[in-house]
DNA sequence: AATTAATTCATACGTTCGTTTGAATGATAT
DNA sequence: ATATCATTCAAACGAACGTATGAATTAATT
């Protein structure tokens, strides 16, 4: 087996397709531009992955296996060490967003190109890419409910469940939007450099989700 | 002039196009698809908007226009009413994201289709439909954006113009996502049927927003 | 009724798309 | 060194795309 040469290539691809899919999307998103930007043949990719279709899927499944791992391992630990008790919702929130977060500070794992394209995916249009994330979530997405509402037990369970999904929503739209839809926070965040935003953004978002999570019921 | 047809023909094309868009995305979304759709010839499409693009753009433009002279009058109501002093941070939110979440009730502005379809396209990766939308955003954003900075006085702008993204984010994701995440809802709210959903959806959200927005700051 | 203008229509154009093919090249193993 | 297998390569495929064209049709104007 000729090892180096097509692992190179397939990560060559991986790699290319990730940025070209974050900045124009998968239908804006060319085979020859994939394999012109990873510098390999056209063929390469049909040969390596079969389809475009199953491209796409690659490059969410290698960085969402460290993810969702992470995610369990994170929870295990704090069910772990909490015993019979309840886990506080902010350790929770903390666990679930806080390691999605951590993604942008490592570049081997994606950093914010794979973040961005994680956000915008998550209300994409396309059948296949959707129930293969929901797929892919399904497992840490239940443990983490489950944590939630043993953690709340007087809420009710389906205002929980509203209550993720919001949090889940402004965690993408955070990521994904940093610089789409910059007309909201232009002019009142250029005191800060693009790092030092990025910094910033885990406190600021963790707060406004914990406060969302422990707002006061609705009143039918 | 032959005025009843061209109307009709504009019209019927717009409604496809919205309904289509939605659905499959823009790219996803062929001409011959639209104009199929709409029970009219493939260069109509060509003849009343010129291009693909400015279909898109007249989509969204249809609507768009009654939803910001609708946002701005209200919160100009409002601020009328009060005089000087600041309005509630609840009015505010309620007159923003309570008038794009009456559009879902209203079909003949277009209703959970376009709402799912402005959702979505929020976090497009597309260039002309991102400035697009935020030179349509602009003013109203900023109107609003002043009056929140005028009703948190004590609360840095920069947290505002962070918190405000954040609602839109998690606004847009519960609406774009009503059925395309439903991993997270599923089993939780199957004892509601569809439109007990979108009406409770409202003040669930509210709920949500206003507890973000009023947590306590996060400690740098 | 005749003329003009606006709209609809069938059809075709050139481009780009994802995919396939079969030969050339490279590395591994006997 | 030779045979075997995996990989790369240049080239081509048919299909689908957005758009343009010029004739046919319909409505409005005189």
């Amino acid at each position: 087996m000729a090892e180096t040469r097509s692992v190179d290539t397939r990560e060559r691809i991986l790699d290319a397709a990730e940025k070209l899919f974050t900045a124009n999307g998968f239908d804006g998103t060319s085979m020859r531009q994939i394999t012109g930007a990873a510098g390999v043949n056209l063929a390469s990719v049909n040969y390596h992955f079969g389809s475009k279709e199953a491209l796409v899927q690659e490059v969410f499944r290698r960085r969402l296996a460290w993810l969702n791992t992470e995610r369990l391992r994170v929870l295990t630990t704090m069910e772990q060490a909490a015993g019979d008790k309840p886990l506080k919702p902010s350790q929770i929130v903390e666990g679930f967003f806080g390691t999605l977060l951590g993604m942008a500070q490592d570049e081997a794992r994606g950093g914010v190109t794979f973040l961005r394209l994680l956000g915008r995916t998550l209300t994409d249009p396309a059948d296949f890419i959707r129930t293969f994330l929901a797929d892919e979530y399904q497992e840490v997405v239940e443990r983490y409910k489950a944590a939630l509402f043993k953690a709340l037990p007087d809420v009710p369970r389906a205002e929980i469940a509203w209550r993720f999904h919001f949090m889940l929503g402004a965690t993408s739209y955070a990521i994904a939007g940093t610089d789409a839809l910059r007309l909201v926070t232009d002019w009142q965040v250029d005191d800060e450099d693009a790092t030092d935003r990025l910094d910033r953004l885990q406190p600021r978002l963790m707060s406004f989700l914990l406060g969302g999570l422990r707002a006061p019921l609705p009143k039918f």
